[in-house]
DNA sequence: ATAATATACTAACACATGTTAGCAATGATT
DNA sequence: AATCATTGCTAACATGTGTTAGTATATTAT
């Protein structure tokens, strides 16, 4: 018996409104965050796409264009929210609690490309690498300004800034479990529990 | 005119108490820390110990083996500094600012084993991986007890305990500048800042 | 329908990796 | 001095890696 296998091409599925480039970059995403971008393979990220490895470069550069790709992405929206906060004519715990928020919601809402950009934007190569290091030093420096001007009107505890921001970047950061808190009360439960801790701890009361 | 150049064989340096093995895997915690466990190759490890790379496997069965040692290293030390504390007679505030203490000690003189446990225990394989994820799973599920056992008392705000160890752990662990405070007055600041404002965010007062 | 563009495939490359085999030099023990 | 165990070396292996070349197929525009 002669039995016929008609193949059709495989396709990178894409939704309306998606580059097939984006949809890469997200499954990269979500593989880089569970092996590491070193472990992670080109050929774990086809297979992940449903292509071969070598199809993949039709729409990228490199393996290290996808690192690019997530870690600036990250740090843009961090930096814009940051404008965003600075411009507004709030008190400083008010301030902090804004970008506790937002970086508890990109937790939530953008799990693993901001997971990528905090662990493993050490494989970044130089002229990316210097660039990156630096948008997150800029970004600590203005958190702790804003930190300190709150400490200077007694509004925070007089402690030291660059410390609390260390405290609060990485407790956050650092939570694993934010993927797995699909439902929104396990979400917004743990936010706040969050803000108390954090927040509460810097309240001059 | 001919030259003859007598070369000695190159060879592991130890000094008194200290195997050659253990001069690799401490080798190989400050390699794998700065480039990460599956960007440090075996070539690497043997140069900055100073040797070829095949005269490692005199010591050491395999790169796995490396990590194996610095991960349940790490982990027993905390595990038994656990034992220590629970079999006090001290008051939940107590424990918790001991344990604290205890891990930023840890952080300030073995830096790079703990750095390397902390992030690149997902590289084991698997007995040794689900090993080290319950011994992981139980030094929180303990920290939490102790940390609920203080808010019955009314020693400590009324938060959730689970969030409040991971605040801790990641606050503490997140660090990056530890290896840096090389002057102990730095040191001591850092750690009486994170005290502050860990242990002093869970008072009730 | 035809041409042009986008996207996929197969095959292969050059290179880095962990590790082993076999042998040479060194150090310790008798 | 002779013997034996340690520890090092060179050479090589098998495998996995990112990536490219060249070509076939699908989609879009004419």
């Amino acid at each position: 018996m002669l039995v016929y296998y008609l193949r059709t091409m495989a396709r990178i599925k894409i939704e309306k409104n998606t580059s097939r480039k984006e949809v890469i970059v997200s499954k990269a995403a979500s593989l880089f965050r569970e092996k590491g971008f070193k472990a992670a393979s080109m050929r774990d990220l086809a297979e992940a796409v449903g292509v071969e490895a070598a199809s993949l470069y039709n729409h990228i550069k490199s393996k290290t264009e996808l690192l690019h790709e997530l870690c600036f992405g990250v740090a843009n929206r961090f930096m814009h929210h940051m404008d965003e906060v600075e411009s507004k004519k709030n008190n400083s715990i008010a301030k902090v609690e804004e970008l506790v928020r937002f970086h508890i919601n990109e937790m939530i809402n953008h799990y693993e490309e901001v997971y990528v950009s905090d662990r493993e934007w050490k494989h970044l190569s130089d002229p990316y690498l210097s660039n990156f290091q630096n948008q997150r030093r800029m970004y600590r420096k203005r958190f702790a300004a804003i930190i300190e001007a709150g400490i200077r009107n007694k509004e925070i505890k007089a402690i030291d800034a660059p410390t609390a921001v260390l405290i609060i970047l990485h407790a956050i950061g650092g939570i694993e479990s934010w993927h797995r808190s699909t439902q929104k009360i396990d979400a917004d439960a743990l936010t706040s529990n969050m803000i108390t801790i954090l927040v509460g701890g810097l309240k001059n009361d």
